[in-house]
RNA sequence: GGUCUCGUGGCCGAGUGGCUAGGCAUAGGUCUGCAAAACCUCGUACAGCGGUUCGAAUCCGCUCGAGACCUCCA
């Protein structure tokens, strides 16, 4: 490796060198969504950050374990003691089962994420298929004094958490100051302090999403299935635990204690939050109703939306910025990525045509050599500085400039030689495909009918024909298809549809 | 109100003490029947004011502006 790795920890606020606990095997965390309705794209910012994170922990040839987990109980509407769980709420508005609300909005999850080309995590746990290990772990915290029950609710009890620890260190909050402006609310009188949270809720008549347990019929609370499975399936003590920045308040700061209150240990070496994507400089969210849904995102059928833009597209607006940034949604931040994202995928398709060949004759450039090389490191150093991906993209459009020359025959390949031409291309389909997870799009299946276009184009031209010419030349534009045509072939690239 | 983050050229967006990404747009050039694609060249920007320093977009202070969290949100 060329540098050492570092991140972002939330926890420290600091750049840190990354060292896993057991090397080469690596856990990774991810609160995933609670499927109570469609992901929007916001949501989908947060799963491509982990995404690549996940794919260049691997891409380094670390043995990921990455785990992130479906939501399908005890998120509540509000914190209000009559709160009702999302799922349940759909369910008996709909008069469905709630595993038929789970189900759907699970799949659509899925088919957003792959979408999006986001790789699935290794094991996707589900809250309700591990009620017992929260159940467990409630049971641990109370055995450590550090929860009570009362009324058939488990809470946690932060103030005597705080003799020994410091609830708030993620977040930076002051107990005292959470304790004073959360006390004599009303409809509280269960809990010792409001600050207290859920760790087990009892159902009420109504409630449908139930389980026994030895506090009675109840649901667990919606913190603690992020510390049960986490630990189940990744250990005590693990590496990384992501989730988007608005989770850091208090769900983060809730798993930190528990996994802290049940197995004495600090169960997370690192935390890491990715940013909010914004529109026109507010966050995206369903409640303020400026939420984009894939799908329209795609067609452009929404009102914010001037046309459609392709997932391919939005990965790569995406990765153009920093995970811990905020990155503003616009049409004419998307159009400009539209742009960049084809060019790039010109070059991918490029690059499977390249073919080394030797060369009579030519003598070896250094200052290309050198050049190519150092971009190749940059692409290293670049995602080894917190995944700098923004960086990364900068890098690999100066490699895209190499792989243009040699196409064109600008840059012959034996200047370069073999060793540099080869690490030329591994870099580029390494940090393009498998790291960032950007493909192309479209067309590879039409190849054939293009070419026989192509082959009319030419003997057109050759007859000097401007008409046809012209035509066949406007019918692939409108097509998406830009023809090529160079002093001794012709092709074609990716272009924009209007 | 409390806590925190941010303010970069026409737009988006990296960079966080000197070597000053990249994309889009614009302009010029090479190529072309004309284009397109590609390549080459061009932009000295860092909210304002003050301070630290040999040197600051980068550190410190203040002012202005924007946002996030403090209730559910990825």
């Amino acid at each position: 490796m060329l540098n050492e790795l570092k991140v972002y920890n939330s926890l420290s606020g600091k750049k840190e060198k990354f060292e896993p606990l057991n090397p080469p095997f690596v856990g990774m965390y991810v609160c995933g969504p609670t499927v109570y309705s469609d992901v929007h794209l916001g949501n989908v910012r947060t799963f491509m950050c982990f995404d690549v994170i996940n794919r260049y922990l691997k891409f380094q040839d670390y043995k990921v374990r990455y785990v992130r987990n479906i939501t399908d109980v005890g998120h509540l509407v509000d914190d209000a003691d009559a709160g009702e769980d999302k799922i349940g709420r759909i369910a008996k508005l709909e008069k469905i089962e709630p595993m038929q609300v789970v189900q759907r909005y699970t799949t659509g999850f899925h088919e957003v994420m792959k979408l999006f080309n986001i790789l699935s995590p290794d094991i996707e746990p589900s809250a309700t298929g591990h009620i017992i290990e929260q159940i467990e772990v409630i049971q641990k915290i109370l055995d450590a004094g550090l929860a009570y029950e009362s009324e058939g609710s488990v809470y946690f009890d932060i103030a005597k958490y705080n003799e020994q620890e410091n609830y708030g260190k993620l977040s930076g909050r002051v107990v005292e100051d959470l304790l004073e402006t959360t006390r004599n609310l009303d409809g509280q009188e269960e809990k010792r302090s409001k600050a207290d949270f859920a760790l087990w809720k009892k159902a009420s008549e109504e409630h449908i999403m139930r389980w026994p347990s030895p506090w009675g019929i109840g649901f667990p609370g919606w913190h603690l299935e992020c510390t049960a499975m986490s630990t189940k399936y990744l250990g005590e003590q693990f590496d990384i635990h992501g989730g988007g920045l608005d989770l850091k308040f208090p769900h983060h700061e809730c798993e930190i204690a528990q996994g802290k209150a049940a197995t004495g240990k600090e169960t997370v070496k690192y935390w890491m939050h990715s940013n909010m994507l914004t529109v026109n400089g507010t966050k995206m969210s369903k409640s303020k109703g400026n939420s984009f849904l894939p799908n329209q995102l795609v067609t452009g059928d929404h009102e914010l939306l001037e046309k459609g833009y392709s997932p391919m597209t939005v990965r790569f607006f995406m990765l153009q910025s920093h995970y811990s940034s905020p990155l503003d949604f616009s049409n004419d931040a998307l159009k400009a990525a539209e742009k960049g994202y084809i060019r790039l995928a010109n070059g991918m398709r490029l690059i499977s045509k390249l073919n080394y060949q030797e060369e009579e004759g030519v003598e070896i450039n250094e200052k290309q050599q050198k050049q190519i090389n150092s971009i190749c490191d940059n692409c290293y150093r670049a995602m080894n500085d917190d995944f700098n991906t923004a960086q990364t993209i900068a890098h690999l459009f100066n490699l895209l400039k190499k792989i243009n020359t040699l196409y064109l025959g600008q840059l012959k390949y034996a200047e370069i030689g073999r060793e540099t031409y080869d690490r030329l291309i591994n870099t580029f389909n390494g940090f393009v495909f498998d790291v960032l997870g950007l493909q192309e799009e479209k067309i590879e299946e039409v190849d054939p009918i293009i070419h026989m276009l192509l082959k009319f184009y030419q003997e057109a031209k050759e007859a000097k024909d401007y008409d046809k010419v012209d035509e066949i030349r406007a019918a692939l534009k409108s097509q998406g298809i830009a023809v090529k045509d160079m002093k001794d072939k012709i092709d074609w690239a990716y272009d924009e549809i209007k």
